[in-house]
DNA sequence: ATCGTTGCAAATGTTTTGCATGTCA
DNA sequence: TGACATGCAAAACATTTGCAACGAT
């Protein structure tokens, strides 16, 4: 248990919208702790593998990450515009999903769901 | 129209798996078309402007690009081993996801849902 | 002392861009 | 011809890797 695995986790915690591994790294520098990029990737890359941390393809195409709060499988509903997160369980997704894979033939099944929106506090703003 | 422009919509209109853009370039090199990778990303992001390419990214993080058979919003069942994808239509699913998002306060709902698996050829065979 | 972690710098791989050249209409 | 598409080479990114120095136990 390093400092910097210390820091990194920390960070993360504090933290509730995806971020990518760049921006993670100018703000643990930022906040003065000193700390490498190829560590950032090392430990996030520990930590989706641990399961503690979920990754998703952000459109620019990094790798956004973030703490989960959910242990098991489960989706989120993101702001677009202020990067809000919500997990949210669906058994009837994952179900239908399951099902439909099926008929068609395939095993093996998995899928990714991500629902994006603006939130009531963006749209109530002029932003 | 340009001669690029036909070769590379030949060449997805007989593609019908999610492909790299580098990989088509290569298959129109190999083909003989003298086509430069530039015009190929060009292309391809036209295509996808124009909504009549699907894209998605991989999980190398390159993008991946495949004509559309539907015109409509709808969803891809992609087998991970040999990528025959079989599109989807799932009123169920939007409408539960336009619901959710509504009922968490978001507005300008959108989403993206992947299913993956194994076909039925390919989990018979020994591969 | 040992062994895994760190972190720089360099390599990798994809995509974008600048700009001179070619080509369609 | 005149505007736009092309395509090379170079730039711009995110990420990974090699490896020597470091630090936790």
């Amino acid at each position: 248990m390093t400092r910097q695995k210390r820091a990194v986790a920390a960070l993360l915690a504090e933290t509730d919208q995806f971020t990518s591994a760049q921006e993670l790294h100018a703000r643990l520098r930022n906040a003065g702790e000193k700390v490498g990029l190829a560590t950032v990737y090392n430990q996030l890359g520990a930590l989706v593998d641990a399961g503690e941390v979920d990754s998703r393809r952000g459109e620019s195409g990094e790798t956004l990450y973030r703490r989960c709060d959910l242990v098991s499988h489960h989706h989120h509903l993101i702001c677009r515009h202020c990067g809000l997160t919500v997990e949210l369980s669906a058994p009837e997704v994952e179900t239908w999903a399951r099902e439909l894979g099926r008929r068609n033939g395939f095993n093996n099944l998995d899928h990714v769901l991500e629902i994006t929106g603006i939130c009531d506090r963006c749209s109530g703003d002029s932003q």
